[in-house]
DNA sequence: CAGAAAGGTTGCGCCAGCGCAAACCCGGCA
DNA sequence: TGCCGGGTTTGCGCTGGCGCAACCTTTCTG
């Protein structure tokens, strides 16, 4: 961001429809939505792109609309982790306006994106104004907590094989699209991200996709990966051999 | 909860003043906070009481005037993590009456507790009312987001003697009572509660807080632990021996 | 005060998975 | 076409810490 990449203050019709469909406004009328969309900022950035660094001071909101955004933050040892990837329709950055202003991770694009951003003052006039926005937001955050602790529980239980799998799984939930009964993970995933997200080492995430993908049970095309047996994956979450 | 213990509907002066340092009702107009009281309900229960149960339709939201509450996720595979402890002036259960409205852990007193409790109907209409409330939610789950979120990343980096180290601190941020240079944390704690927070097994927990107090790092005092010496511990958390 | 129950400690063996190192694959570019 | 760089695979040895089992200590309870 801010490297004056291709960047619109006016967004488009499609633009326009995809922020409409936040979560932000849900069960709002069509015409405050349109007014959140007026306020918006589009930007339309390349792969690979800085979006906003951990520590920086909070001073905007945002939302994919197209593409995908690793959000990775960094501990104090240098120690990596994957905290989440953004896919499109989901908001990143917002929790930092609220509490005390910094953000706690990385965000860059996955891919090229386009990516809708509201300024601070903006944001928090329309959750001032609508108590509606304020419930979406806490459902949002809510949401949000709820995955993070779940995470953290199977971090605290599980194995890496099982790890991995609900590291995948929660990809096609998120981001699922099934074609042919296959269903394929639109989000650019490496090794590395697989290994960080589900908190193991780059090795030993190579290993296990590569046995799956051996087994039938995985697929790569182009960068993204196609779950071939969701079932199957499931049961590996679960109990495993049980 | 709810087996007939002591119960009072009409709280106390003492009460009303721990309700009005609420997070929740920071920033607001005393008499707003003095309202928000009157809503509430206070019981008093003894040690190892049930609050609410994982899976549990939400229907109430509740803070911990005085004593401890554990907050406990149980997996289907029946492996239990300790989400969080709470300590007296903070707020738990809030989080499903805003999302899928069911209650994501178990919650049981870890003492004799005084529990003060809001109807969802009540909660939801003092957020859609007040929007300073909605925002002071925001930013108490966005903590708590931060919060689970650094508990995540040092799962997935860290190894157990540095998590039980940082779990430790947690706990002395949030319940540490100093005197005499030495720092108690007013939460009872078992072997297991330690083990549960930091990720790991009863065993390793209990060889190293053992080992901590050999090492005049720590010490026990009634169900409760003594930090003795705080630095060496933050140095343990940090690189270990580095 | 005895007995039970819950919690805490510790010796020991074992293995999941970490992490180095070296090789391999593949797309972009001069 | 060959080279470069980022990503991936895989062999191998090593170890953190898991978890059983047995025992000890403290706290309840009648």
């Amino acid at each position: 961001m801010g490297h004056g990449m291709s960047e619109q203050k006016t967004p488009s019709q499609n633009t326009v429809r995809a922020i409409c469909a936040l979560g932000l406004v849900r069960g709002l009328p069509s015409e405050v939505a349109a007014h959140v969309a007026s306020l918006a900022r589009v930007d339309v950035l390349p792969g690979g792109a800085g979006v906003f660094t951990q520590g920086a001071v909070a001073q905007r909101a945002y939302a994919v609309l197209v593409g995908a955004v690793r959000i990775r933050q960094i501990g104090s040892d240098g120690a990596q982790a994957l905290m989440r990837m953004i896919a499109p329709g989901e908001m990143f950055g917002t929790v930092a306006l609220f509490t005390e202003g910094y953000y706690p991770a990385d965000a860059e694009t996955a891919m090229p994106s386009h990516i809708a951003s509201w300024s601070k003052a903006d944001f928090m006039a329309l959750t001032m104004n609508s108590p509606q926005i304020a419930i979406n937001i806490i459902g949002m955050v809510g949401q949000r907590l709820a995955n993070v602790q779940n995470r953290l529980r199977e971090m605290a239980t599980q194995n890496a094989e099982q790890r991995i799998a609900h590291a995948l799984l929660m990809l096609v939930e998120q981001s699922g699209a099934v074609q042919a009964g296959v269903c394929k993970i639109c989000i650019p995933l490496r090794r590395r991200d697989v290994a960080e997200l589900a908190g193991t080492t780059l090795y030993t995430a190579s290993r296990l996709l590569a046995a799956w993908e051996k087994g039938r049970l995985l697929a790569r095309s182009r960068q993204m990966l196609v779950v071939r047996d969701a079932n199957k994956l499931r049961r590996i979450a679960q109990g495993g051999l049980l």
